[in-house]
DNA sequence: GATGAATGAGGCTTCATTCAT
DNA sequence: CATGAATGAAGCCTCATTCAT
């Protein structure tokens, strides 16, 4: 067969995580879904929690991957910026991802053990990483105002985080609603002309 | 005595809905801590989801009313914009307002029930409608960059809502990480010189 | 009804103790026999081994006050040190004392819960105490020969925990076991005649 | 290697269900310790009381050697009897010799199958026959109060299950307490003085 | 002989909700 | 209005055993 079981129960666990978020999401849908017995999740996995956390990591792996692609190619780092943002905002709205399992599901509060928490914690970190160097480059090369990077670029994860929380959750989205958050954002680190930066 | 049953549940909700989130908050734990009997709650309130709901709305409510009172008194537009998100960061952090009921609870995952979600949506809507008028009146008044108001506003509210989540349920907001996220919201709506509005 | 609920579970899930062991006493079955619901166990009792405790505790009290009354009223230190030996295995056999829920399951095994076994522990300690009594009595009153107090109350305790595993769990008890294990505690306790005490 | 799997899985079962227990020993356990494959427990031993009953008569064979060797070289019946009782005891504090799986798993309880338990049984009464012989032989020698021997040797052998099940599993036991239970033994079959055997 | 993925029945426990008092 | 005993469905997880390799 092309998926192993193992490989089945993950893609089951990552579409039914995003789908109907943690607590909805049984053993017994999983395993259905996957065409496997229900023993065979702890089996692999060790239990919920440790399955989620497989589901999480694997996304944020392969998010990973795409914007530190992206931001490598870019030819400043304004566009650096720019550019992370836009991959943040197209993986989050791409099915094939299952972006949604970090959504729809919340590692602060459906993990209660504390070291799978940090293990995530790590990746995020890595993620924020990402963004601190492109902001790093856009003040070298001076195409961005001046800004505290790790203070900045939390600021602008957590933006990518509200506006995709609002566009995947919410009805409020207007259309273009993720064309004018890029704006936002190039406002708010475009350097102001006439200023020493 | 100085609280109603009916009120003594309706704070003690709040108060494990904020802790704990939707689902480990259990009937069982709430009767306790509000010293009732656990028949009370079905009694006065139908079911779970309905006694999230008025939770919710109490909030919203106090969140709407200092929302109001706080961007009528600001001198011009864009001090009302930054008087917004600062008293939305404000009342955020304040735990005397229950705000993490609207964090750790989710309406779009906890409620299944089409018309108690949009019942909370109005209120939403309502929130909005408080900044997209200050935003208006800063349209009006020049105090800051022409933008489009109902886009700008969603966009600054999901920027509060991402701070927000970060700062509270994550650990890595930085010392100062809110006023950084005013001057972020400031920089991105100041008029640019020497252009025209 | 004669009996609440709760009581009827009690005596349901002793029943089963005694019977089948700890591991294949289930809550269906208990539930079943008592004719209530599953979930009613837990609320009454919080757990299965805090069942097991109060089944064990119930036990052990009947046992302690049939073996204080008994040492009462003998004559002499002998005579309680035989009598209390007697009542033991009288009530180890009376299929309404639910004994077998001491015998079928061990305390030492089957509580995993520490809290649990010293609430246990301490039950016996008194059971041993009864005996330590009488045995003191027969020293002061040189109806037995000269021994430690503590050690033999053991000593006896165990012969009989030993001889009552044998009679009720294997088939090798002969005819009249009970009777020469009582004369073989006389014997090993009897003053040697000519020896000073 | 020193062990073939068949031994080493042997090995670790022995240690698991002196643990553990029966119920608490897995076969995952089981596999883990010996370091093989779980699906060699069932390729060689049929199931799991098979396996549990090859680790029980494998004790008791090594147990009944020691017995019948120690007994062998008693110079008459009475040191016979508490030679066979301190052997029974020594055996039953020797970690090597895996005694605790016949205490801490129970023949009568774990074992759903009576075949199975016949042939336990059988080698039970192999051990209650050695005694048998000892007293025997000191009701010949006189060495031994008169008594009827197969009552006694189930006697004896009950009050060594008793203290051994003291010792090992409660926290009752005092020092010297296989001692002062060799004493015991001894007053209640020594040949009372001035009265004929 | 040896492996470990796979099964699925069944265990304990949780919990929103009902209802007699 | 108030209580809490009672319900029973459903959840997660365990585990002996099977079987293809």
């Amino acid at each position: 067969m092309a998926l192993t079981k193992k490989e089945a129960l993950l893609q089951a666990a990552k579409d039914l995580f995003g789908e109907c978020g943690y607590n909805e999401t049984t053993f017994k849908k999983i395993a259905e879904r996957a065409g496997v017995a229900m023993g065979l999740m702890t089996h692999h996995f060790g239990n919920k929690e440790k399955l989620f956390l497989a589901c999480g990591l694997e996304v944020l792996e392969n998010f990973l991957g795409k914007l530190r692609e992206t931001t490598a190619q870019s030819p400043n780092g304004m566009a650096a910026i720019l550019d992370y943002c836009k991959a943040y905002l197209d993986f989050s709205i791409d099915p094939s991802t299952n972006w949604l399992v970090l959504v729809r599901c919340s590692p602060y509060s459906d993990m209660k053990t504390t070291a799978d928490r940090d293990i995530m914690n790590e990746k995020f970190l890595e993620i924020h990483g990402v963004l601190i160097d492109a902001i790093k480059r856009g003040l070298d090369d001076g195409s961005i105002v001046k800004v505290e990077p790790v203070q900045t670029a939390t600021i602008i994860v957590s933006l990518m985080v509200g506006v995709n929380r609002t566009r995947v959750l919410t009805p409020y989205a207007p259309d273009g609603f993720y064309e004018q958050a890029l704006e936002f954002v190039k406002r708010a680190i475009t350097p102001v002309p006439g200023q020493a930066s």
